[in-house]
DNA sequence: ACCACGCTTGACGTTAACGTAAGGGTGAAC
DNA sequence: GTTCACCCTTACGTTAACGTCAAGCGTGGT
């Protein structure tokens, strides 16, 4: 226990170990303003509100956020002024998000349904091929 | 009709009319070795198999595929020497794609799901804005 | 003294599918 | 004869989210 205090800071391959991203992913963040780790001397330490911040990254991202939506987002939210206003704007961005995502969640199954209609067709052309001109 | 012939041949601009696609992207196409068009001097004519595979192309990105993909699904179907094996190999790809598909789509649903309970949650955030301290 | 390790910054590379601008030709219409 | 309206080629630009070096600093251990 020689260092000093680290009560809640991990360096960089922590961070990456705990949330499987890599060194570059965590530069990268900072460097886009989603994360602000502090530095003793030159390393960087990552604060509990980082943690917090990249949980709620990685998680938009599964939601197919990208890096910029989430940084306004996470900027709305870290107004600490969580007032109704920003609240709401947040709460609207996510429900577009959400409409979006239902919209292509339906043309991808339009999609499938027109190509399993194909595979049908395929799977005829393919059979035909087994008894070959026996009509 | 003082052109010599044209049968079934188009323009680069009737194509795109008929496609709703860009000139940059039929050029592109063809230098992708998706399309043939013949020339007239300089100019571009697209024949009718080449509106074939450029209809099969559109589908195909519906569908997700990349360009790439499509190429090489193209020259095997193109390969006129529809064999058995040709036939199944272009099944068996598209069967895996609409797997792929079926995948992303599910991840899509339980995103959608996931947000879907971070949009209530977000609700009741709100209204308790509406009932300040009113417990 | 010296090595290995981990961390740092800086900067160019990657991928897909075109967009866009620059510079130039051709034929028809006015 | 010149202005349109299209067509062409060449080639650099775009976007996202990092990957991949390269080169250097600091330090704990032998």
């Amino acid at each position: 226990m020689e260092d000093g205090d680290h009560k809640d800071l991990m360096t960089i391959r922590q961070m990456c170990d705990a949330f499987d991203v890599t060194p570059r992913t965590l530069r990268f963040y900072e460097a886009k303003e989603l994360l602000f780790p502090l530095r003793e001397g030159q390393k960087r330490l990552f604060t509990r509100r980082d943690r917090g911040r990249l949980k709620l990254i990685l998680r938009g991202k599964r939601f197919g956020f990208s890096l910029e939506e989430m940084r306004q987002l996470l900027d709305l939210y870290d107004r600490g002024d969580a007032q109704e206003e920003q609240l709401k704007r947040t709460y609207e961005v996510a429900r577009e998000r959400l409409a979006q995502m239902e919209r292509q969640r339906d043309e991808l199954n339009e999609a499938i349904e027109e190509l399993k209609g194909q595979l049908e067709w395929g799977a005829e052309m393919i059979a035909s091929f087994r008894r070959p001109a026996a009509e």
